[in-house]
DNA sequence: CAGTATCCGATGCGATACTG
DNA sequence: CAGTATCGCATCGGATACTG
């Protein structure tokens, strides 16, 4: 990006951040995600070619350190003391977006992978069962697939292929439906009043399963009512 | 820009905000700006065309307002409550440019035009003395220019053009250099006294000059340390 | 898995000219 | 002053292929 020539620091902050991935980079890691893989996996639709680039620059300014572990793919991100609140930043502007700007929700920003992903990191590992629990998810809408949570301690996983177990409990939604959920536009019983959403399997699992997950973590924001500009 | 295509409200803002320009836009308002014309002076090397563009996209976003004042070129622009609340994300993302990322300033982002016009608007009118006084900025170093500041109430005025009154104070100095000062980066003793900057006129007006400026927003945001990432 | 290297195309940008 | 319209070019981005 050409740079501003400007002595202000918003300008030179926006250079960096302005470039195409950065602040999903710097999300991505601040929710948790460390290895090469799991960032892409949360940045869905990013180059390989492009996310190396971006986690150079980003080294180069300090604001995350590579870490190479005993032996090879051992290699780990984490946010510098710089990066972590330049994080604490892009969860501000993440919650004023929330709360202004990004009210709806359309079928274009769903993204059933990248959904079972953020839930697959904000689960209470503590309130699931002793037994591992197989969840299969089978959107309908729009974004249609199939996809899997397994559910067990300590780590949660999802995978986007049949893992081969049993399937515990089956979701079928409408992705945009569970979407709104996930960010607290909507209630799960709402969307399960309406059919939009429907959970199968042995009773006392479905009847858990929604408090086994923290919602998304913007889904606490409360909307901001539309106003005339101030005087 | 090509959207991201995810639902999380980090991704949607940086959409709009990762557009060239936008944040400037924004921070402009926020200092008080309200004019197209005021609006080019603060952002400087902005086309005309992408500043109408990204006026328009702002307002269709409800984060700007655009009035019609009556009568022709009357219009004037204003942050909206929502447009306010993201001026403080903004304002947020440059103090932590300002205390970590933008701590060295090189002559390639010194704007002695820019330098000015925010040295204006920072003005304590209400230290000024009763009389008009007229400095002229002659700038060394890399940015050679010369630029002049009516200070007189109740509104200052910045112009790159000799207006024509006679000049009460010269102000001398290495653009990089006063930029420091205004940035916090640096003390006006420091630099007088290493001959960097120098002030001549009636002692009474240039021993006052610095007092009737507050810095830059961002010159009292202390430094960061480096520091090994968190464990 | 975690990258690097290369290349081509789209498009965002900036320059210029025009207007009420 | 405050825009609008047009247009060509550079560059960024994304796809692909290759590697240890």
């Amino acid at each position: 990006m050409r740079p501003y020539g400007e002595f202000c620091p918003i300008s030179r902050a926006a250079e960096l951040l302005g470039e195409r991935w950065t602040t999903q980079v710097i999300r991505e890691l601040f929710c948790g995600s460390t290895r090469f893989s799991e960032l892409q996996s949360g940045i869905p639709g990013v180059p390989k070619s492009l996310l190396t680039k971006r986690l150079r620059k980003l080294e180069d300014a300090d604001i995350i350190r590579r870490n190479f572990g005993d032996g090879p793919r051992k290699v780990t991100y984490q946010l510098t003391q710089q990066g972590l609140e330049l994080g604490e930043v892009i969860l501000a502007l993440g919650s004023w977006s929330q709360r202004w700007y990004n009210r709806e929700l359309t079928d274009d920003r769903v993204e059933p992978s990248l959904l079972v992903w953020d839930m697959r990191r904000r689960v209470h590992t503590d309130r699931l069962p002793e037994k591992r629990v197989v969840t299969q998810f089978d959107f309908s809408g729009a974004a249609q697939e199939r996809l899997w949570l397994i559910l067990e301690r300590p780590q949660p996983s999802a995978c986007d292929f049949d893992p081969g177990f049993d399937v515990d409990i089956y979701v079928q939604a409408d992705a945009l439906e569970l979407t709104r959920i996930w960010m607290g536009l909507r209630s799960w019983k709402a969307a399960m009043a309406e059919g939009k959403l429907v959970l199968s399997g042995p009773s006392e699992l479905t009847r858990n399963f929604p408090d086994w997950f923290q919602m998304n973590v913007f889904a606490s924001v409360p909307a901001g009512r539309l106003t005339a500009p101030v005087a």
